[in-house]
DNA sequence: AAAATTCTTTAGTAACCGCTATATAACTGC
DNA sequence: GCAGTTATATAGCGGTTACTAAAGAATTTT
C-alpha cells in the first residue's frame, strides 16, 4: 500500500510515520495530552489500536515523540543571537518571536512543550516536557552567561516565566499583539537590569 | 452526629461542609481537577458519593465552590496598595507577595485559580477560573488606571503573565527566593514604563 | 512453492470514571 | 407514636480509558 524498499520481510505498514506522528502533534497541541484519547489518535490516523501500540509503543512514548519533534522543530536562542548583540536586545527578538509563534495557530495556541509541563496526567511524559523547557532555559542562561554572567540566572528566570505566561494567555485567545506588547514590555526588565553593572551584587534584600 | 440546632427535620448531615471543602481544596490544589477523583474526594471527606451528591451537586459544582472559597481568601491587589504609592512599587508588592505565596505549602504549589484555567476537562469550571483570573487582572488594570490611565492595559497583561509564570514555576518546586526574585526584576519593567510619561504614545510599532 | 516475519483486523480486557436508584437510618413537628 | 423530611449506605449504572490476545493478510527470504 505504502511505497517501501526497505527488504525487510513481512506486511508492509499501512500509513505513514511521520504523517502519524504530525496528526497527533495537531490534536496533543489543540486539546492537550489528557484531552486527546487513544480512539482520537487511531480516528485521525486511520488506523486500529493494535497498529499504534506496534508503531509507537503507547500513548504516552507517541506523546513523548512528538514533544521531541516539535522541540527540534522550534528554533533556540541561539537562532536569535546575533553576536554582539545587547542582551536585552536578543532576550526582546526571542521573546516577541514566541509570543508571535504561540498565537500563530488559531487551532493550537501555546507551546504545546510548555502547555505539557501543566497539563499532563502521565508522569514520564510531563517529566519530558519539563526538561525540554530546562533544557530551553538553559540555553538562554549560558547565552546570556556568554556576556553578562551576573544576569544569566535571574535573565533565563524571568523569560522561562514570562513565557508560561505568553503560552497560557495565547491558549486563552489573547491577539499577537497583546503578546507581543507583553514580551516587548518584560525585555524592558532585562534592559534596566543590564543597566546595573554588576547585577549580582546590587538585588538580593533589596 | 454533629451539633445541630438547626431546627431543620430530617437526618442531620454527618460530616461539616466547611471541612468538606477544605479537604477538598487541598486535594484539588495538590493534584489539579482531573487529578482527583470523586472516590478521592468522599475518601478524604469520609461519605459515600450519594452524600457528596446531595451536599454538593456534583465534581465540577464542588470544584467552583472551592474557586470561590480560595479567591475570596486570596487578597486582591487592592489589598496591597497605599495610596500614593508609585505604580510599580504597588506591582512589585503585589507580585512578591503573589511569588511568596504560591509557594508557601510544598504540597499545594501554585495558584489553584491559575493552574485551573490550564488544567482542567471540565468546561465549566475552567470557565470559572478563567473568569476570576480575569477579574484579579481587571482590579490590577483599574487600580493602576487611577493614577496612570496609559499603563492600565499594558501593566496588568504583564502581571497576569508574569504570575502565570510564578504559579507555573512554584508547581515545579522553584524556591520562594527564586519566585520573588522573577516578581522583583518583572516589576523592573513597570519602572520603565512609568518614566515614560505616556506611553500609550510611544510603544507601539517601536 | 513454503516458511518466516510483520502488520492489520476483530473483538475484546480490566479498571476506572462521574453519577444514581433503592432502601434504610435519624432527625423534626404533630 | 406517627408522618414527613433529609441524609445515609449498599450496590451498581452506562460509559470511557489505555491497552491486548488471537487470527488473518501481505510481504520477505529460503
Amino acid at each position: 500500500m505504502i511505497d517501501k524498499e526497505s527488504g525487510r520481510p513481512g506486511r508492509p505498514r499501512s500509513f505513514d510515520l511521520e504523517e502519524a506522528l504530525e496528526a497527533g502533534q495537531q490534536l496533543f497541541h489543540e486539546r492537550g495530552y489528557d484531552g486527546v484519547s487513544l480512539s482520537d489518535l487511531t480516528a485521525a490516523i486511520g488506523i486500529a489500536a493494535p497498529s499504534f501500540y506496534a508503531a509507537f509503543g503507547s500513548k504516552a512514548a507517541f506523546f513523548q515523540m512528538i514533544l521531541g519533534r516539535y522541540s527540534s522543530a522550534t528554533p533556540p536562542i541561539d537562532a536569535f543571537g546575533v553576536e554582539g548583540d545587547a542582551v536585552a536586545t536578543l532576550i526582546e527578538t526571542y521573546l516577541v518571536a514566541r509570543a508571535v509563534s504561540y498565537s500563530r495557530d488559531a487551532a493550537a495556541q501555546g507551546c504545546l512543550v510548555l502547555n505539557a509541563t501543566r497539563n499532563c496526567s502521565d508522569a514520564g511524559a510531563a517529566a519530558a516536557a519539563g526538561q525540554i523547557a530546562e533544557d530551553g532555559r538553559l540555553r538562554v542562561r549560558d547565552l546570556v552567561a556568554r556576556s553578562r554572567p551576573d544576569l544569566a540566572e535571574p535573565v533565563s528566570d524571568l523569560v522561562a516565566s514570562v513565557m508560561q505566561g505568553l503560552s497560557a494567555h495565547a491558549r486563552q485567545g489573547w491577539s499577537t499583539e497583546r503578546l507581543v506588547t507583553v514580551a516587548r514590555n518584560a525585555a524592558l526588565s532585562v534592559r534596566t537590569m543590564a543597566e546595573t553593572s554588576d547585577f549580582s551584587a546590587s538585588e538580593p534584600k533589596a
